[in-house]
DNA sequence: AAATACTCCAACCGCTCCCGG
DNA sequence: CCCGGGAGCGGTTGGAGTATT
């Protein structure tokens, strides 16, 4: 159980005296020493060498290495670095251990230098003012805490970095927003041109798929339309929202605030009825992220399926969901990016998922637009959990099988009849479980509209195009300059999703 | 009172940059 | 220009303190 109340302890003094000695054990890693430093004055234990005093030690004296301590520092070695920097100044930090006799790497010294023992250095906890600046200097240029110490007089870099996270995960745990919203209203309007370019700057620094939270529009589905004629045949026109307790699930306190750090716009071809029999060409490849081309996140399919009528429903943006309620539209189409903890997904979904990589501390929560009310939908006509279950089944399996480019769509544009479904394995997902296909009409439909293919071909056709992008050229590649292969030309007709991050994991592989 | 959960933060580690030879 | 060592930086670890159960 996570608790959410507010962290009550109290922030310990950094003081060099008192706290020192009751921190990490003490390890011991040895380095070469010359010989001729080999006075050997210092108490064992306690980073000072005792001429004789350890057999361990003395062989290692022999052989020209000594044992260097580690973990806290005592009041003794802070005494000695103290007085070696007073008599030699600050640098030159292994040529403490040899001029002054401390068992302790340079790097050790300096940081214990630089952290406790240089005066002028703030003791207390962080002013609002204080907090104020990291908080803003964070927002514009990322994790850089030599910068922001050089900023903070008397404070460290290792002291802002240990609040920054630290704040980072309780704002987190709360469902609150990393930054405070003066900070991203003054960045975002006024200021958009600085940090514009402070977020270039960082964009050849950072992983790409992190500028993906930049300005990520919503996409605006409410002219979307659901398209039974676009189903595969024998599935009927049902209504095939699930009712799992998957949604229930996702009933957090995050189902606003969701980070959505990394997704992805991807384009496919605008599908018309009159032009359903054209195919579309789904996923551009950006060659970083060839996953792109292998089936969607099944959470995607799960909340696509809500679509009906004029409505598609967003599932982390419907908390409370259930199956005797209307659902209402529309939805913002984001989607959660998981990144965080394998926890979080694991709770979330109950479902297994590899932690990914460390992007953590640039994360900017997206706030997910409130729920308007919109047509009502039906209640479901007996969905069950065997959708849920049934993805996430399938999507553990090992690739495997051949191309998702041997089920293609019939000619005149509907979707391949059953027996090609049933015998398609998806990029290796394998689909090929005939009896639960035959008994659960949902599951047939889920796992053809599971392929990126396939859903977008249904799903894009009514999709309207966020008004901040001008489809047919420059806006869009002006706004998102990863996406340099996009072409003026093939822009036309095409319509932008964003995708969750789950897809560009590549445990979706 | 004991066990557990959670947070804090000092210190470590690996990497990169810089500079002098 | 290359190489090696020193310094600095950012991320991570894990022990200790504190709150909660």
């Amino acid at each position: 159980m996570i608790s959410t109340s507010t962290p009550k302890r109290k922030k310990l003094s950094l003081s060099s005296e008192g706290d020192v000695g009751k921190r990490r054990k003490r390890s011991r890693s040895v380095l070469p020493v010359e010989e001729e430093e080999g006075e050997g004055t210092l108490e064992k234990g306690s980073g000072l060498l005792l001429s004789g005093e350890e057999d361990d030690q003395r062989d290692n004296a022999e052989g020209g290495e000594v044992a260097l301590t580690k973990g806290p520092w005592t009041k003794e070695e802070d005494a000695i670095l103290v007085d070696h920097i007073k008599k030699y100044g600050e640098g030159n930090w292994n040529g403490v251990q040899k001029n002054s006799g401390l068992a302790r790497d340079g790097k050790s010294c300096r940081l214990r230098w630089a952290n406790h023992l240089r005066p002028g250095l703030k003791k207390s906890a962080f002013t609002a003012e204080e907090e104020r600046l990291i908080l803003e200097f964070h927002f514009r240029k990322g994790s850089k805490w030599s910068q922001m110490a050089a900023m903070l007089p008397g404070r460290t870099d290792n002291e802002i970095k240990n609040f920054w996270y630290a704040r980072y995960r309780k704002q987190q745990r709360l469902g609150l927003p990393i930054y405070p919203n003066e900070i991203t209203s003054k960045y975002s309007s006024n200021g958009s041109q600085e940090n514009a370019d402070t977020l270039a700057n960082e964009s050849s620094q950072r992983d790409e798929t992190e500028n993906f939270n930049l300005d990520i529009p919503d996409l605006d589905l409410k002219n979307f339309r659901f398209r039974p004629d676009m189903l595969p045949p024998n599935l009927g026109t049902q209504d095939y929202r699930p009712t799992s307790d998957l949604l229930g699930r996702c009933s957090d306190s995050y189902h606003n605030t969701l980070p959505m750090r990394r997704a992805a716009v991807v384009r496919c071809r605008y599908l018309t009825s009159s032009n359903s029999a054209a195919v579309p060409e789904v996923f551009d490849q950006y060659g970083k992220y060839p996953m792109l081309s292998t089936p969607c996140d099944p959470i995607l399919n799960t909340c696509l399926l809500h679509g009906y009528d004029n409505c598609i429903t967003g599932f982390h943006a419907a908390p409370n969901i259930s199956s005797s309620e209307p659902i209402y539209g529309p939805m913002s189409f984001e989607l959660p990016s998981f990144q965080n903890s394998q926890t979080q997904w694991s709770t979330w979904s109950g479902m297994h998922m590899p932690p990914l990589s460390s992007f953590e501390p640039v994360d900017t929560p997206v706030q997910a637009p409130p729920i308007e009310p919109c047509l009502p939908v039906p209640a479901s006509l007996g969905c069950s959990h065997l959708i849920d279950s049934s993805v996430y089944h399938n999507s553990n399996q090992n690739l495997k099988g051949p191309s998702i480019d041997s089920l293609q769509a019939n000619a005149d544009g509907t979707a391949p009849n059953e027996a090609d479904i049933i015998s398609t394995q998806w990029n290796g997902l394998d689909y090929d479980q005939p009896a639960a296909l035959t008994t659960h009409p949902q599951i047939n439909f889920l796992r053809w509209a599971c392929h990126p293919r396939n859903f977008l071909r249904w799903l894009c056709s009514e999709i309207e195009t966020p008004q901040d992008y001008d489809i047919n050229g420059g806006a869009l590649n002006d706004q998102l300059p990863a996406y340099r292969s996009f072409d003026k030309q093939d822009n036309l007709n095409q319509k932008y999703v964003v995708l969750p991050d789950a897809v560009l994991d590549s445990s979706w592989h």
